[in-house]
DNA sequence: TAGAAATGTTTAG
DNA sequence: TAAACCTTTCTAT
């Protein structure tokens, strides 16, 4: 499920399983044994992440340059993740395509599925980084910058959202409900979106992001717009994966149509400004 | 068991 | 604009 809140949770979660130990690697399906054997046995000093992307930050000796692991996980790729103890002091059995085995004293994590697994120099990922925009889960992140590209642009606001180049970690969900959230109709050249509404519309991703960061999964409706009781997947969303269904608000059927290259959900009737 | 779909990006034309 | 790529999971037959 990787929006850019995926990848800031993991990179906290590895941070606190895996930073400061001695880890090791390998690659049981061989798509990054050369790779794994270059971490194999180091210190994993940091992990971070920026817009979709993740990176460790590897210990070296002296003279030698520092490896850094970059994964992005695309849209299909996960890790999946367990405590070792001494009920179950060794992780389960390798099974499937596993490209990525992480392993210390206590925690084991496994990579499948990425579109990206590779090692990278601190050069490497200057230049990954210098063609991101701000990404709203970096504390300093300057949501003008986005705007400076959106409000010369005649491209649909939707497609903008998501071109990782205008904003870092937006994805096909916080798209489609953060339009929505702000009534905006997908359509809309960028340049038309005034700036007062992008700076709500900022401001909200980034209180939305780090709730998604927090609870581990994207949750854009608010209260008063679903019934009382435990949020679920068939109530987190106003318009993603809702076609043909009922707006929550105003009832109308939900929309959809392919947006550069990707499935666009809105409802006609509330996304009009 | 086969096929489609999935919260993504890159490359080719 | 379309296709290719990585893998799992859910649905239909």
């Amino acid at each position: 499920m990787p929006e850019g809140h995926t990848l800031h949770r993991l990179a906290r979660d590895q941070q606190e399983m895996f930073g400061g130990s001695v880890v090791h690697a390998s690659s049981p399906q061989g798509r990054f044994t050369v790779g794994a054997s270059v971490l194999d046995g180091r210190v994993l000093e940091r992990a971070e992440a920026y817009g979709k992307h993740l990176f460790h930050h590897y210990s070296a000796d002296d003279f030698e340059q520092a490896p850094i692991l970059h994964v992005h996980l695309g849209l299909y790729g996960k890790f999946s993740t367990g405590a070792l103890t001494p009920e179950r002091p060794e992780p389960p059995e390798p099974r499937g395509a596993l490209r990525l085995r992480l392993v210390n004293d206590t925690a084991w994590t496994d990579l499948r599925g990425a579109t990206a697994c590779e090692l990278y120099t601190p050069e490497d990922v200057d230049l990954l980084l210098a063609r991101l925009g701000p990404d709203p889960l970096q504390p300093r992140a300057k949501g003008e910058r986005a705007y400076a590209r959106i409000a010369r642009s005649r491209s649909p606001i939707a497609t903008l959202l998501m071109d990782q180049s205008v904003l870092a970690g937006v994805g096909n969900v916080y798209r489609a409900e953060l339009l929505y959230r702000h009534l905006l109709d997908p359509f809309r050249p960028g340049r038309d979106v005034p700036a007062e509404v992008w700076q709500a519309m900022w401001g909200d991703l980034v209180t939305l992001m780090r709730a998604g960061v927090k609870a581990g999964r994207i949750v854009t409706t608010r209260a008063e717009d679903r019934p009382r009781g435990r949020v679920t997947r068939a109530t987190s969303h106003y318009v993603y994966q809702r076609t043909g269904l009922p707006c929550r608000v105003c009832g109308a059927a939900i929309r959809t149509e392919v947006l550069a290259a990707r499935n666009l959900f809105w409802c006609p009737t509330c996304q009009r400004t």
